[in-house]
DNA sequence: CGACACTATATAAGTTTTGCTATAGAATAC
DNA sequence: GTATTCTATAGCAAAACTTATATAGTGTCG
């Protein structure tokens, strides 16, 4: 189960669950995310099989926390998941499978419609992890190189979100140009090398 | 509830739950993927709400097969699905999580290996994916555009397959880099602006 | 002809994940 | 001063998904 592991793996500074649940709503959400009613389970899991300890602490704004921390126990079944190599889950996109089904509607136009919106989402994201990025790195170069280790590995995890959603935008656009050319199917193509064209409009 | 709607999706044409499975270990998998387990109780389902209809036909190598077909019930429940807007799901990706705390190793050669590894594996399915593109628009662009509707649809799905997988190899070859940099901090930029540098090994 | 692999369907058992609901103190808005 | 929102924990039901197992016909290799 990849949910205990990747809680092993917060849990180096202590927090607790609500802590938790706002770091997959914030940076953490490029690769991973869970619901509470799944957390306070699973970290009650992790304690009783003696990976976590935890302690309650006062609040000042609501009640008592239940804070959570790894042990060394804990330490040792995370580096044992770590040096089992890269665990490659099963990908799914569900907008991907009805961008497949489209064709059953026979008109370019929803397709469009739908690529648009698609992109719009996709570039939201990208910007909120740019955005994550420039907390982390802002002043350039010179503050990558001073990075922390820890902060460097979490620079280097980022950075495969935003290679994935621009390269993802970018698909949004390719598809739209495809989609034109499709709709248009006589226009001259640019810089082709046929200099007798048949097919041109208006030629 | 996603697999449901992929099924009404995938049983435009008639195929059985061994059938699915096959394409989902094909072409599909870089969108979704599902066990038998998990499929032919939904056709079952589906059945039930009267969105397929389903025969047995006798099988040349094996026990005769269940043939499923979406009806008009079913393709009314699809475009339904696809005119929502599309789905957004949360995206897991276990190996980025594991990236994000090998920091707790002290080394980085652990993360270079690990970086390696998880190349390997993407350019293989990138390379499977462009022999799937192949088999679909083999003769370059005059083929693409002679494509139906539904392989254009199918094409420009995987051609999100294929821009991503890309991106991530580039993400892991830009990651490398950013490692080697990092263990040899005091080599020289690349055509940097500095001419009177400080931090220069060998002069 | 027996072992093995492949095609095909099916179910049981278990895990993982989501969605909904309840409780409750504290801060903020109207 | 009441309503809403935020912080915080908890439990339950249902859905989604995985792993393991059972059955059985058919072809093939030795």
């Amino acid at each position: 189960m990849s949910l205990e592991h990747i809680l092993l793996g917060m849990l180096h500074d202590p927090s607790s669950g609500y802590d938790i649940k706002t770091a997959f709503s914030e940076g953490a959400r490029h690769f991973w995310s869970a619901e509470l009613s799944q957390i306070y389970p699973t970290l009650k899991k992790l304690e009783k099989r003696g990976w976590l300890k935890s302690r309650t602490e006062p609040s000042s704004k609501g009640p008592p926390r239940r804070v959570y921390r790894r042990n060394a126990a804990g330490r040792r079944e995370l580096l044992h998941w770590i040096g089992a190599g890269p665990q490659m889950g099963t990908e799914r996109f569900a907008y991907v499978a009805q961008l497949c089904f489209m064709h059953e509607l026979d008109n370019l136009e929803a397709t469009t419609e739908f690529m648009l919106e698609l992109r719009g989402k996709l570039s939201d994201f990208l910007t909120m992890l740019l955005g994550v990025e420039s907390e982390l790195t802002g002043r350039g170069q010179a503050a990558i190189d001073s990075l922390s280790a820890e902060d460097f590995h979490v620079h280097l995890a980022l950075r495969m979100g935003i290679h994935s959603m621009r390269a993802k935008v970018r698909w949004c656009d390719e598809a739209l140009t495809r989609i034109k050319q499709r709709q248009q199917p006589r226009a001259v193509r640019p810089r082709g090398p046929d200099k007798n064209p048949k097919e041109v409009r208006h030629g």
